[in-house]
DNA sequence: GTCTATAATCAGATAGAC
DNA sequence: GTCTATCTGATTATAGAC
């Protein structure tokens, strides 16, 4: 096998197939929208196609089904959060990058780009779990930052007394928390201090220190 | 007006009625199961006639719409949480009281039988906000959660830099936090244990203290 | 009030022409 | 691949007999 590449022909990015991936992107956009909007179960298939501008036989051509939407749309977010997760400095300390990453996951949510699944729906489940990009995505985030847990936790900055799943799991758990909404609705705070409140509350806890 | 009643007829609570009640209560608790279960969106009025055992159409004969069915089961809910107020000792203090109330909550849910709502569907808010019994109950277990609230900050046990109305919100939000589930499913800790862990990070937070 | 049977509607998915 | 038109099944709600 050589070691420099036998000359190709000319890479066809064919003009067709980059119309194609920008259609899907913004059948994937516009899903992204609409579970942030309603959440799966609310969001039709119907709303997607209108709100992409196209008919809803050509998005089952791109898509075989609404479960494959959605999980196409998680996949892309997860793409999202690898690519905030490189973005961080290397010379942040484990807490800076969790805090990090909980505060972008509530300024996606309170943007309205934070899609919303039902945890219960088992089709749903199915297809997210044979979606090899999005499994992928999550093992790779997980495993980020969980390790940026155990490292937080190794230097005492965030409690060793929790197992690290646990902390991964409430970290998690921003990404869909009502508290964000409920302030937001009580139109007393900007979103910078709702996002302060819950960093500190999920941080620092609700008791004083 | 006599301090003493005028003696009354004899208050016929006829057998009828006592069975129409019984009824009720039984499809309240179906439908309240069910919504612990699958949600809103997902609980069909045939699963809820077919649980209780009676026609879809009898179902009709005691409420009007299935938004009623959800209303009439978190206007129950209210009244078991007004019942678990009442159920808290004088002497206890005000952050054992909200200690209290999260753990109730979350046993509820642990058990199966804290029904869940979408935050975003229109008209079952609609259903919801014109339902007096469950908006009194309501009203009343968010001023008393309120109050020791504050208490609590003025006494220093939680903290007074938050708004009430925050803490108040992120002790609510505890009854559909998924980390109880996603805990369960790990299978590494017992339902007591992972109350506990919750309640942890709920008013300790993930920090080290 | 309870039932069987049926409307009426809506949503996911597909057929088939272009 | 995109479209219009349609199928299929599920779901909320009701009619009408008893």
């Amino acid at each position: 096998m050589p070691v420099t590449d036998a000359p190709k022909a000319p890479v066809k990015v064919s003009f067709k197939k980059q119309m194609l991936q920008a259609r899907e992107d913004a059948i994937i956009r516009s899903v992204n929208l609409l579970l942030a909007e309603k959440g799966f179960e609310a969001m039709t298939v119907d709303e997607v196609a209108a709100s992409v501008g196209i008919a809803k036989a050509s998005l089952y051509k791109h898509f075989p089904s609404k479960e494959d939407l959605a999980a196409a749309a998680m996949a892309h977010l997860m793409g999202q959060a690898q690519a905030f997760l490189n973005s961080l400095p290397d010379d942040m300390s484990p807490l800076q990058k969790l805090r990090g990453v909980v505060r972008w996951t509530m300024l996606l949510k309170l943007a309205g780009e934070m899609p919303s699944l039902p945890s219960q729906n088992s089709t749903l489940r199915a297809t997210l779990m044979s979606h090899k990009a999005y499994m992928d995505g999550l093992m790779d985030v997980s495993d980020r930052v969980g390790g940026w847990i155990e490292a937080a936790q190794a230097q005492g900055t965030i409690n060793p007394a929790l197992p690290a799943i646990a902390v991964l799991y409430t970290l998690y758990a921003r990404a869909c928390d009502p508290v964000l909404e409920f302030l937001r609705m009580g139109g007393q705070h900007t979103d910078e201090q709702i996002i302060d409140l819950v960093l500190s509350t999920c941080f620092d806890g609700l008791n004083s220190r």
